[in-house]
DNA sequence: AATCGTGAGTAAGTATTACTTACCCGACTA
DNA sequence: TAGTCGGGTAAGTAATACTTACTCACGATT
């Protein structure tokens, strides 16, 4: 995927992740950028539509990563609550151990219209439409309760994953993340009633 | 609270609002919004520190209102268990109303450090914890599970709301709010499991 | 062997826009 | 009547995302 890419804009999407790490993205500037990669600002733009754009494709290559390392675990287990809980722990580990995408993911890109056309929003709608997949397995199985509905317990599980770990992605908190992804478990399988 | 102000700051505030039903908060320049207030461009820079205190101060003001009127559902429900279930469906008809400030509560603001300072983000972070502390009440009395993790299922509440709602403020889509809300309830309080 | 086309990159703008600085004016007030 | 102060204006300025016009190396084509 990284191949075939001229070096300039190679330089470039590495500058962009390493300046990344320490500043968030309004705050990179083209001319930084720029600076970093060795290369001039015009040639951003030669590659590029615009800056966002250039976001967009960084964070698009790393979901793409994300998402074929996931489906390999799915597809090792055999059950649907067995892979919705993988995919549970999965996803919060991956946002905690890579906390850069996650605050990019969760936090600098929805903001912007135009992050819901590109290619990265498109792996994670389609990401999200596999997990919908199994839900419905679940139910036409007999493992989960015929009257829930499947696109309340997708948003259910995303949202419960991305809110557990936001606290610790804005303010750089520490987690135990196998606490929580097995809290969020019981929560939505077995429910909070007694 | 919009009292003891001076016309022009009212009038920069009223704009900015009426702006953003059209507009997001990006694409609303300064220039605009002193043109639609009928004032100068540095007659904003007099009572907002910047464009995004300008914001935040808004948001503020709706948030506390929005917080008022919850706490007196609140008030009238006894059990946890109701006072959480109104919660949720209190807060997604709230955001479905008033979709403008959804947008930018769950899009918009979150994207720069600043709004995690501000006091319409205290605001939120007080809403939380009255409805933590409800958890825990319903955990000391036997409402709830004694070993369900308290935190994690308020983030769990809180996500779940925002993603089911997600979709249909950055696609402006209808959404049957009843529905959405009671099967959410099913989810978190009885579980996905038979 | 000369030429042509093209991919890769540069250099020097320009327009926009958030924000600043210096000033004005009318109404209380001492 | 002089002072001061809240409310407001006008004209900047610096930063910065993006554009435009150009250069150069090099492999293919005739």
């Amino acid at each position: 995927m990284t191949q075939h890419q001229p070096p300039g804009k190679i330089k470039i999407l590495k500058a962009l992740s390493l300046l990344l790490e320490q500043h968030n993205f309004n705050a990179i500037t083209t001319a930084l950028i720029a600076k970093e990669a060795g290369v001039t600002e015009g040639l951003i733009y030669k590659y590029f539509k615009d800056k966002k754009d250039l976001l967009f494709e960084l964070l698009g290559e790393n979901i793409t990563l994300f998402n074929q390392a996931l489906t390999a675990k799915l597809n090792k287990k055999n059950t649907a609550v067995e892979k919705l809980k993988i995919f549970i722990t999965t996803t919060t580990k991956a946002y905690l151990k890579n906390r850069v995408f996650g605050r990019i993911l969760l936090l600098e890109v929805r903001n912007t219209p135009e992050y819901f056309k590109s290619s990265a929003h498109a792996t994670m709608t389609a990401l999200e439409t596999s997990i919908h997949d199994i839900i419905l397995d679940g139910i036409k199985n007999g493992e989960l309760r015929k009257d829930i509905d499947s696109r309340v317990l997708l948003k259910t599980m995303v949202g419960a994953i991305e809110h557990a770990i936001l606290d610790a992605i804005i303010f750089n908190q520490e987690i135990n993340a196998p606490a929580v992804t097995s809290h969020i478990n019981e929560i939505i399988f077995k429910g909070v009633e007694p």
